[in-house]
DNA sequence: TGTACATCAGTGAACGCGCGTTCACTGATGTAC
DNA sequence: TGTACATCAGTGAACGCGCGTTCACTGATGTAC
């Protein structure tokens, strides 16, 4: 049955979410278009009302990831006098944090997705490094300097923690402790 | 119709061989074991005479992978005298070089098929880290200090590179300036 | 060293299954009068 | 403001397709004598 505008827009946003999260739970290729529309509460048949392909929900879906937010961790909000040193170490330990690792749904997609991204064809890498490019600004934003000093220093410190994040993530359940050493040596180190 | 035992050994080696190299370039859900069989020179049938499943291949082709070892660019090999210094930069070199973000076949799996690796369950993660680990004592070995220091440095650069390789690959296709941008960055901060 | 035969690596058709996508249909919405 | 009706978001069965796995079969291998 139809429904109204505005319902058909909040269905639409949730797709979008669902699939957000799910793609970066799952990957890719670990989500079909039925369990995205579910967990949006609807049927699948429904999405091509909204969307042409499943490749183009993904593209949307992957834009939408890069919205993420850190979640600061307890007794990690910068203290006063709120240093950009503070404020680093904040965002780092974040990042590197248990917590993180083990909800990849509601965390960064540049450390969820980047595999997927690099074999899922121009678009999605196009849209991908839109992301990137966004969470590169965010982070530049908390640091001092030149730009050019805080630009070069942002590319290394983000890099570290995706691949400290991506390494601890695979690592998980196989070694749990070289997945720990990998996070608080990493995080130590860029943030003591 | 039946073979020799060498045969049989070679074939089991040429299926390893292949889906270490598929697996990095497609991902583990990209990759079929009909086309994993073919590449290898046979049909898709006899697979199950040497590997359990496609889920068990899939383990033995990732710690196949692992034995990768990196391809020294040209004129990258460490000059005469041959210190620390010149081996970190000819490996960190040739990890963040343009050969190496477009052969993902051949190169590093950590950096391949990490997010695979992390949605696989334990037995593929613990396959994993232990792939990890030979990645760091093999690092640890170029570096000079005591052993905490080295596995310290080791971790972090590990992960910068890890990260900036990931990040590169999956921007290539959509923003090769950006791309180029972190490996050059990353690589020239890491061993200037 | 020959010979007869059991073994078993490899083949390719067939299977059940889940996928992305299509489509006839439903019925509340929103508009034309 | 009512009313009649076209619109279209959402449903769920159906589709073709490719997947992992199975299995009857083939025929060279390697062994028992």
């Amino acid at each position: 049955m139809k429904v109204s505008k505005a319902q058909a827009a909040e269905n639409r946003e949730a797709i979008v979410d669902a699939a957000a999260r799910l793609y970066r739970e799952k990957g890719l290729d670990g989500v079909g278009v039925a369990e995205i529309t579910r967990d949006a509460g609807l049927t699948h048949g429904g999405l091509y009302r909204h969307f042409e392909s499943k490749d183009a929900l993904a593209r949307e879906a992957c834009l939408r990831a890069f919205d993420w937010t850190i979640t600061p961790l307890d007794g990690l909000e910068p203290p006063e006098p709120c240093t950009t040193a503070h404020r680093l170490r904040a965002l780092v330990h974040g990042y590197l944090s248990e917590s993180h690792r083990d909800h990849p749904g509601e965390g960064c997609p540049a450390a969820a997705m980047a595999n997927d991204a690099a074999r899922a064809g121009p678009e999605m890498s196009e849209v991908f490094a839109q992301g990137v490019e966004r969470n590169i600004q965010r982070f530049m934003s908390v640091l001092a300097g030149d730009d050019e000093t805080r630009r070069t220093q942002t590319l290394v410190t983000l890099s570290s923690m995706v691949g400290a994040l991506v390494l601890a993530r695979a690592t998980a359940a196989g070694n749990a402790a070289l997945s720990e050493e990998i996070l608080t040596t990493v995080r130590e180190q860029l943030a003591p």
